[in-house]
Formats: structure tokens, C-alpha cells, sequence
RNA sequence: GCUCCGAUAGUGUAGCACGGCCAAUCAUGCAGGACUCUCACUCCUGCGACUGGGGUUCGAAUCCCCAUCGGAGCACCA
């Protein structure tokens, strides 16, 4: 019907008699049902063949005609970027791709007090964005341009849309809360701009003036009555460059509006807790004759391994010795994540699938991890690592070479390791052992359990058919003079001992194996891998 | 208190602007199986959802109202 909307005022005749056919038809079999259709619309067979593929990806941008995509990404430096960060940089990256526009990374960093920033994370933003294949088109640090929002401010200020208001913050709480106009929202424009001068050569203490904007006072949402736009900051800016140069700071609402017009940006992709600030810089954008760009929100995202997480949160506990650096597996930052060996691929992959809904997401990095996994999984080598490792002799055997392949699938040649009359076994495998056991050692070959503790057996020979026949467990191993390895995971520490030919896979991703993969961070003294997924 | 959003399987998504092609997509997860000298990869099979209640309509996941739940803003933070 919905393609012969002439029949619809006549719906109720045809329902009965649709319900009739579609009753003959379910009394059918399939392969009458095709017959028919062969009969009556021989097109349609083919349409039954095509698979329904939804489209992939992120969801169609309202771009206009001849428009040219500019999109930002605007952090506040204030320590490295986080998964949640990288949401940011992928989406908004991502669009740009799609569409041939430009990106632009933002520096949103003119609190040098309450979020001061931290002059590192300024490179290892533009560091990570690389990693992540999203390398800005231009990089626009806002505490350099404090001279062009002085410029609008004044703008405003003489057109009478802002003004100098001195309430104590409380007092001007009460006005708004009651719709009810401060004292100083009556000055002129002529004593407001004196008032601005004085603000910018230092004549006022910190929260003695703050710049607002003109809203409407009566407005039904108290988050859009007269917001403040400048307010004074004494504490000198991370950055030398600017350092002492500036005690009248704007806040993020005006910085982003001037910033957003002034960049030319067409679309806006940001949290929802900005969801005010779209009608709070309309008012600014109106003042100014500016059209506002078009804006989209995302909710809150969770990672179910991290919990709740703020960037000062982890840096004092970086700084208390609890995380060994911002690297540290145990954290959701970026650099810690490539430490690990994820991939930016996989994780510009979990980002566009997540998309960009409204709703406050809580998830799990296992999607990561098996993204990870499946693109990691061929490049990876294979190797033995045994956790808690337990002596183990054998009884009956002579000295030889195991060659265990590097990859069970693909032709990368084996490793080779030296075996004599003892080697090391995980005490995990060990507990599930008895005397009298026959079990495995991979790629090596069959013994029988003769004593638990200390812990022995005797060679029973190295057929692998045996193996399958009897379905024999199999474990795996390390030689007596294996090299030490510590792995760091999310989930803690693990020691043992690995094959000394991991030392050959520095900064190599690794699957060792039944313990999953791991990235080979150092070979000096003794192994260190960070895990990265089972 | 005032204001603004949102709600689809365990998790994340598609579908909702324009109501019938939805017996609701895909991925992950879980269960079973095949392959395999790893608990990896790959392949096959299965499990699993429209928050609740009203309304509009021949027909509602889709439109309207109410409820519930969740989130956010009302900062001289970003």
C-alpha cells in the first residue's frame, strides 16, 4: 500500500482479502511459493537472492551543495588523550574523509587554572592523531588568539549585547534564579567598555568582574540567562609563550563561538553535556549576523574495564606511584592502548561502529579486542610462555630439538629450541594433573605422569596420532634455560619463563600461546611484554 | 527547584525525518559443532530486543500523550 496510495481509502475492503491470500500462501511450501512467483513476477526472484545490506558506516552528514566540510576536534590539553577522546578524533576525522573537507584539531586551553593544561599533551595529541590516521589540516591553539575575542568582546560590549557585571557570584545566582535583572546589566555601552579596559590592564581582582552576555533574562531555561564570557585569571598560562601576558580569559562558550565562526566550520559534533551551548552562542551568533554551524551530539561512553575515570583523577594517581606513567596498561589512554599493540585500525573501527547516538553507552572492550585480535592474529608469531612455572623431569628421554612453527597457519619456518631432561610447565596445568596421566607438550611429545611432587614424567613417545585417538590434553612449555619474561596486563602481573627467541621480537606483537597476545616492549634484562588481549 | 535530551537482544548498533517491504539488521557475547599439535584464526548452527500504559490508524519500533528509568545544563570548568 505503501507504494499505491490510491488504494488506501478503500483499506478496509482489502485487508480481509489480503489476509485470505497471505493464508493460502503460509499453507504452502517454498517451493510452490517460488513457482508462482516464477509465473507471476519473474523480476522479483532475483531481489530474493540480494542480501539486505544495510549501509556501514557512519550516517550520512546534512552537507549542503557546494559545501566544503570543515570539522574540528577541540580538546583542553590537560593531560593525554583517552578513549573518550579518541571518539572525537575519529568521528569528527572520519566525516571529514568521507566528504573531502578539512579537519582541524582545536586547542581549547584558555583555563590556566581549574583545568590548567599540561604542556606535553599538546604534542602527544598531534602524536596520537597521527597514530590514529587522522592528521589535522591545521592546528589552532586558542590561548594565541585572546586578541581576537578581546576584538568581538568589544564588539558586543559597544553594541550593548554584553556588559561588566561586579555580583558576587551568589548575588547574581539570585537575580537569574529570579528572572530578575542584575544592577549592572543597565550601564551604558560607554561605561562598560571602561569598565572592559579596566578588567584588561589588571585592575581587577580575580572574581571582582566578570564580561556577560545579553540573553533574555526571563528566559524559561536558566542555563541561557545572561551567561558570563570573560572572567579574570591571575595564574600565568602553562604556555612561555603566553604566560602573564593575558588576566582576562574567555570562558569556553564565547572561545567556541568566535573559534567555530571564525574557522569556518560547517559541522559540530560534540558531547551532550554542550547541548546548551548551541542556544547559548546562538544569542552571540545573532549579535554578530553569523550563521550557526550545524551541530550533532553524543552521549556519555562508559568502557565497562575502566569505570569512571578524570584525567586529574589519574594524574594524581600517576603522581602517587599507583600507575607507573600514563603508559600504564591499566589505563584508557591512547598511549598506554598502543603500548599494549591495539592497533589504530581497530580502534578507528570500534568508534564508527559505536556511531554517534544520543544515548549514554556502556561498553565493553571485548569488541575492541576481537577486532584486534582477527588483524592481528596472522602477523603475530608463536611462542611459549609459561606462567608460574614448575620444574618438570622426564624420565627415559634423550636431548633434542623441538621446532614448533611460528604461525600455525602460515609458512613463517619454525623456532627452535633445545630440549634436554627438563623444562617448565604451568602449575595451572600441573593442578589438573595425577600420576598415571598420559599428556602432551606441544610440538614436542607424549609423556606419562610418574610423580606430582617434584613433579616428573616418563617419555611415552611422540606420536601425535596417539594423541588425537586417545584425545590427550595438550600443553605447552619452556626449556630449562628460557629466558625471564614478566608480562603487565590490564588484569595484573604475570612472571614465567618464555623461549629465548622472543628477545628477537622487540616491539613486535606476539601471541604466546594459550595466554593470548602481547606486545614485546623490552629485551634488556629479561623480557617485559604488555598484553594486549586473550 | 527550573530547563533540555534520550530509551531496539548481555553489550554496541541498523531501522524512526516520510507508518505497511520488520516474523526487526550487523557486530560482539554466549552455547553447540567443524578445522587445528594453543584456550588463537577461520567456517557452520543456535540463543537473544522494539521500557510500560493509553491514543491516532485498516495497519505503529516508527506519529501523539502519560508514566517509568537513564543522562545533561542552570560555574568567574572544558
Amino acid at each position: 500500500m505503501g507504494e499505491c496510495p490510491n488504494l488506501r481509502p478503500r483499506a478496509k475492503e482489502i485487508a480481509p482479502v489480503i489476509e485470505k491470500i497471505l493464508k493460502d500462501v503460509s499453507e504452502g511450501d517454498p517451493k510452490s511459493w517460488r513457482r508462482q512467483l516464477e509465473a507471476l513476477a519473474p523480476e522479483l526472484i532475483e531481489e530474493l537472492n540480494v542480501k539486505k545490506e544495510p549501509e556501514k558506516g557512519l550516517k550520512p552528514l546534512d552537507v549542503e551543495e557546494g559545501e566544503k566540510v570543515v570539522m574540528r576536534f577541540a580538546p583542553n590539553p590537560n593531560g593525554p588523550p583517552t578513549l573518550g577522546s579518541t571518539r572525537g578524533i575519529v568521528v569528527n576525522s572520519e566525516y571529514v574523509k568521507k566528504y573531502g573537507g578539512s579537519f582541524i584539531i582545536r586547542f581549547d586551553d584558555t583555563d590556566p587554572q581549574t583545568k590548567r593544561p599540561m604542556l606535553e599533551a599538546y604534542g602527544w595529541y598531534l602524536e596520537d592523531c597521527r597514530w590514529l590516521d587522522a592528521v589535522p589540516d591545521k592546528v589552532v591553539i586558542a590561548s594565541d588568539r585572546l586578541p581576537v575575542y578581546y576584538k568581538y568582546a568589544e564588539k558586543l560590549l559597544g553594541l550593548g549585547h554584553a556588559y561588566v557585571c561586579f555580583c558576587k557570584g551568589e548575588d547574581f545566582k539570585k537575580y537569574k534564579d529570579s528572572k530578575e535583572p542584575c544592577p549592572h546589566r543597565g550601564q551604558t555601552a560607554e561605561e562598560n567598555l571602561k569598565y572592559w579596559k579596566k578588567m584588561l590592564a589588571g585592575e581587577y581582582e580575580e572574581k571582582e568582574a566578570v564580561v556577560r552576555i545579553k540573553t533574555d533574562i526571563k528566559h524559561k531555561d536558566p542555563a541561557l540567562r545572561d551567561y558570563g564570557v570573560f572572567r579574570i585569571v591571575k595564574t600565568p598560562h602553562p604556555r612561555p609563550e603566553v604566560a602573564d601576558r593575558y588576566v582576562v580569559w574567555p570562558l569556553l562558550d564565547f572561545e567556541g563561538a568566535i573559534e567555530d565562526h571564525e574557522l569556518g566550520m560547517t559541522h559540530i559534533i560534540r558531547g551532550k553535556d554542550l547541548m546548551d551551548s548551541e542556544k547559548r552562542q546562538g544569542y552571540i551568533y545573532d549579535y554578530l549576523g553569523w550563521k550557526y554551524p550545524k551541530t550533532t551530539h553524543w552521549g556519555r561512553i562508559k568502557i565497562h574495564e575502566f569505570g569512571k575515570f578524570s584525567t586529574s583523577g589519574l594524574r594524581r594517581a600517576i603522581e602517587e606511584g599507583e600507575y607507573s606513567g600514563w603508559d600504564d596498561p591499566r589505563l584508557p589512554t591512547l598511549r598506554a592502548l598502543r603500548r599494549r599493540g591495539i592497533l589504530p585500525q581497530a580502534i578507528r573501527k570500534f568508534m564508527i561502529d559505536m556511531g554517534v547516538g544520543e544515548t549514554d553507552v556502556s561498553i565493553s572492550l571485548d569488541t575492541l579486542y576481537a577486532e584486534n585480535r582477527k588483524l592481528v592474529d596472522i602477523s603475530s608469531n608463536r611462542y611459549f610462555f609459561v606462567w608460574n612455572p614448575v620444574e618438570l623431569e622426564i624420565l627415559g628421554t634423550s636431548p633434542r630439538t623441538a621446532r614448533p612453527p611460528l604461525h600455525p597457519t602460515e609458512d613463517r619456518g619454525c623456532r627452535e629450541i633445545e630440549v634436554g631432561t627438563k623444562l617448565y610447565v604451568c602449575q595451572e596445568d600441573v593442578d589438573n594433573l595425577k600420576v598415571g596421566d598420559s599428556i602432551r607438550l606441544k610440538d614436542l611429545y607424549n609423556i606419562e605422569i610418574t610423580s606430582i611432587t617434584p613433579l616428573q614424567g616418563r617419555y611415552i613417545g611422540a606420536s601425535v596420532e596417539v594423541v588425537r585417538k586417545e584425545r590427550i590434553r595438550i600443553i605447552h612449555w619452556a626449556p630449562i634455560d628460557g629466558v625471564h619474561v614478566t608480562v603487565l596486563a590490564p588484569h595484573g602481573k604475570f612472571e614465567g619463563i618464555g623461549e629465548p627467541q622472543v628477545a628477537g621480537e622487540l616491539d613486535h606483537l606476539v601471541q604466546f600461546e594459550r595466554f593470548g597476545f602481547c606486545r614485546i616492549d623490552s629485551v634488556d634484562n629479561g623480557i617485559f611484554a604488555y598484553f594486549a588481549h586473550k
